[in-house]
DNA sequence: TGCTATTTTGGAACCGGTTCCAATACTGAA
DNA sequence: TTCAGTATTGGAACCGGTTCCAAAATAGCA
């Protein structure tokens, strides 16, 4: 059995009030017990049971973080993120990977109490109002990631500005028609007010040059690369095709170039595509993006999350994490420019 | 502040002792007993406190993993494995990262105590002998997955096998001359002899088969894409080359195809190429590969570890899981064939 | 009805820390 | 040398559960 604070405090022949101070470094102690109570500890190898200290301290000196992280390889970085840094800190982190809507409200219920984390964050997913009011009552502070809720402190990219910049970039090659291709913005999960707020930039864009918004060029449809064929495959065989598309991801991206490979359109000559999100792969196939600064947004949740912990208030705030545009070689000017 | 046991027993009229027991549902309560003191339960929505429970059970109610999960898609999945196997029982799960060596080394030291986690699925890692040394005197079952030592119970896949079935495979289509192509047996991480096995069962298949091992034929280097291009390139510049290559994994046959496609050979015409991980890349690119059990590894680690908790003992195990050939577009006969 | 056997029940100790508060040990000045 | 004032120290209560053990309540049987 593992020595305790009594039997330290025996062996150094003190109170165990002073061996206490010792641990946690107080100033209330003579150099001279410090050394002896040191000396104890090392000899009996002796480490503070930290379930005791939480429950002395009221504190679980834990961090929640409710993700979907094995749905995509972005909530991945996110959480790598939100580990790095918990890391470096006393508290531990745990994780409730979310894959089915029973998961998620079955964690959003049982996980925001006192007792359990000093702290939460959410990837990915946007509260609905009730969700959001319940994280408030349970009295600690939840941080959004990638995702936003007027009530609570969130840490998002700045997503229209990605979709702006996206489309900045294919007007300024010469485009006009440009599609855009999207999973459905209201999805069971509410991820996705993320593929709004880009085709909100898309369409912010477009007006500011004077190109026109058309409807028959907006795509949705289910995530994924296959369902991303399809649509795109649509949109290519429209009577004026778009002759660039914006996929929301680059997942979808994939789609795209599969399916212009199948209508026999060349990348970047005949078509030029965008996506969005950097994945790994996207390199590999010099696929044009926006990099968004995944592992960051879960670093900043966390540094807001532990300075609510430690000023005891979690006011509602909004942080826009800036977006980056890859240029690679899936983006050139129109065929007829 | 929310409801105490004491709270909950001073509200039905009952001691402490009785509410403990409705809790826990014990036997031993009267049946008009327990309905007073679930009503009471239900209106003061008591739950009890995790932390008070932990340091009375002398339990942690807490898995530790110890991974490598964001370094390769692989571990991610195997992790999840292990998050969906303890969603369903009484324990969290702590998730410790590692990246470097230190954090390695770090956690290696301080997360196997008895006050911080009940059991420790450790992924990926190979110990040595003097850490699963450690691991046996910390009292707590620590169990390997994706790694094997002859102390700790272990779950992995059958590389042998693995790298027989992929052989085998290019075997049956006429090659004799294969390469094979790896990161080194032996890194920082010790992640890697995993493909010291599928080296052996490269081996056993040739020879089993009368073909030749030829020491040119094989190429070892750091763990990437990059890397495995330029092994890869060595090897397709050889006086005779090989026929066919059997990478290590997907990722370093992502290398092989690069090269292939630099010396200007086609693939699987002139080239027949087999990865593996089966990571989702490779269904992309159609590669040829071997699928490991990933998720269930995870699970069946923790089914183990669990078992281990409690019958409170470890002995030492091994569990080889299947590995399955997945054939794509990039293996073909022989050129001369 | 009386007495023992069996259920139920509650008090109190315990898990291993932290911290309030009073007691003790020092310090320096008078 | 004495005494106030400060620096150290230790005892005990507390955090919120679980569980041993003895006591109380009920049941069963003669």
């Amino acid at each position: 059995m593992p020595a305790t604070i009594r039997d330290v405090a025996h062996k150094a022949g003190v109170g165990l009030a002073t061996v206490s101070r010792v641990i946690n470094n107080s100033p209330l102690v003579s150099e001279t017990t410090r050394q002896r109570v040191q000396a104890a500890i090392a000899e009996l190898h002796y480490s503070p049971n930290p379930t005791a200290r939480r429950l002395s301290l009221g504190k679980t000196l834990t961090i929640g973080a409710i993700v979907p992280f094995f749905t995509r390889p972005s909530f991945v970085e996110r959480l790598r993120g939100v580990e790095g840094t918990l890391a470096d800190t006393a508290y531990d982190l745990i994780v409730f990977n979310v894959e089915t809507v029973e998961r998620r409200d079955r964690y959003f219920a049982e996980v925001p109490r006192r007792d359990r984390v000093d702290g939460l964050i959410v990837v990915s997913f946007t509260p609905t109002d009730e969700q959001a009011a319940v994280f408030r009552q349970s009295g600690i502070p939840v941080v959004l990631v990638d995702a936003r809720h007027p009530a609570l402190p969130s840490v998002m990219e700045d997503c229209l500005h990605g979709g702006q910049l996206a489309t900045q970039h294919l007007l300024n090659l010469g485009h006009r028609r440009i599609g855009y291709l999207s999973d459905v913005f209201d999805d069971p999960f509410n991820f996705t007010s993320r593929s709004r707020f880009r085709y909100e930039g898309y369409v912010a864009a477009l007006e500011a040059a004077g190109a026109p918004v058309r409807a028959d060029y907006l795509k949705q449809g289910a995530h994924g690369r296959e369902p991303a064929r399809a649509l795109a495959t649509e949109l290519l065989t429209l009577p004026e095709r778009p002759t660039a598309i914006f996929a929301a991801s680059d997942t979808q991206a994939l789609g795209v170039l599969e399916a212009a490979r199948e209508v026999g359109l060349r990348v970047p000559e005949d078509l030029s595509v965008v996506g969005y999100d950097d994945i790994e792969l996207a390199e590999y196939l010099g696929l044009t993006t926006v990099r968004q600064l995944l592992y960051e947004s879960g670093q900043r949740g966390v540094e807001i999350l532990l300075e609510a912990i430690a000023l005891d208030v979690a006011a509602p705030s909004y942080e826009a994490l800036p977006t980056e545009l890859i240029v690679r070689r899936t983006t050139a000017p129109p065929p007829t420019a």
